[in-house]
DNA sequence: CCTATTTGACCGGA
DNA sequence: TCCGGTCAAATAGG
């Protein structure tokens, strides 16, 4: 399983500060080098940051990638479509595969009129099984070789996500939790069954999640994965490792998404609950279901 | 053999 | 007609 790095919003602030703080020290009677010196700075601040929202989780909003065309009674595009910037790291950039907890096929690739890099096509692997209609678009920034501009469109109607937590805001009574095991027994049914999973037992299991990913079209949910050294004794990993195909609904509470707690932790008050391997995340989830 | 990727051909909207 | 998006045959690889 890919681990995909996690800030958090502290780190966002920092940044933000730290930009702010550098726009401050601006002074156009300075001399050119400072200006120059501090403009790089400023540019530094905003590209981390941008990184950071990149790669946060998303909470509150139905759509954290809204349409700019999103107004009033107007008619909807034909599809729905949004963009983000996605950061890789390391061995990554060899061969971008950004995990986003979905599977997608390559079906093109194309030189673009002025740009440097070509962009690659994907859809969802799911198109002829479950006529997925979701589709991406990859390409590499010309400003930053590190990362890659990522245009999804359509939004997915599969039902497989393989080795996958799903973290369900949707019909959920306060302070329940639970997990919810679904089993693709063929391409067309899905066998669901609800194994309790309280957060005393997030607790004694010390449960630690990467998120794995936030996706806009997962934006009522979450996906996240098992860290792999902690493995043996947990129940829900030996679940997770029952089935490949397996998908696990890990249900919270809330009634609306704006009293969810994970709208109001999300904001990432993370601090002390958070064992940090900089630049890695990880989360006590206990935290989310109290 | 099956599935995924590559890549030139093809299509259609601007 | 141009160009971005998709198709599909060829190819790769397990």
């Amino acid at each position: 399983m890919e681990k995909v790095k996690v800030w958090n919003k502290e780190s966002l602030i920092t940044e933000l500060t730290q930009g702010k703080e550098f726009v401050n020290q601006f002074d156009p009677l300075a001399s050119p080098e400072e200006n120059d010196f501090l403009l790089e700075k400023i540019l530094s601040s905003l590209d981390k940051s941008l990184s950071i929202l990149n790669c946060i989780v998303y909470n509150g909003t139905n759509d954290p990638f809204p349409l700019r065309d999103q107004g009033q009674n107007k008619k909807r595009k034909k599809m729905q479509q949004w963009s983000k910037q996605v950061r890789v790291y390391g061995t990554e950039l060899e061969s971008f595969n950004h995990e986003d907890g979905y599977s997608w096929r390559k079906y093109g690739q194309k030189n673009i009129l002025g740009a440097i890099h070509p962009r690659a096509y994907y859809r969802c692997t799911h198109r002829n099984t479950q006529g997925c209609l979701a589709t991406k678009q990859v390409q590499k920034s010309e400003q930053d070789p590190l990362v890659f501009d990522v245009t999804y469109k359509g939004m997915h109607s599969c039902k497989t996500s393989q080795s996958s937590i799903f973290i369900s805001y949707e019909n959920q009574k306060p302070n329940q939790c639970q997990i919810k095991k679904q089993r693709v027994e063929n391409l067309n049914t899905i066998k669901e069954e609800t194994v309790p999973f309280t957060p005393l037992q997030c607790e004694s299991h010390n449960a630690q999640f990467f998120v794995n990913s936030i996706e806009p079209f997962a934006s009522e949910s979450m996906y996240l994965s098992l860290l792999p050294n902690q493995e043996e004794e947990f129940e829900m990993d030996k679940i997770l490792k029952s089935s490949e195909s397996d998908r696990i609904v890990f249900s919270s509470t809330p009634t609306s998404i704006i009293d969810s707690p994970f709208s109001r932790d999300w904001d990432l008050s993370v601090n002390d609950q958070l064992d940090v391997h900089d630049p890695n995340l990880m989360i006590d989830i206990s935290e989310y279901f109290t």
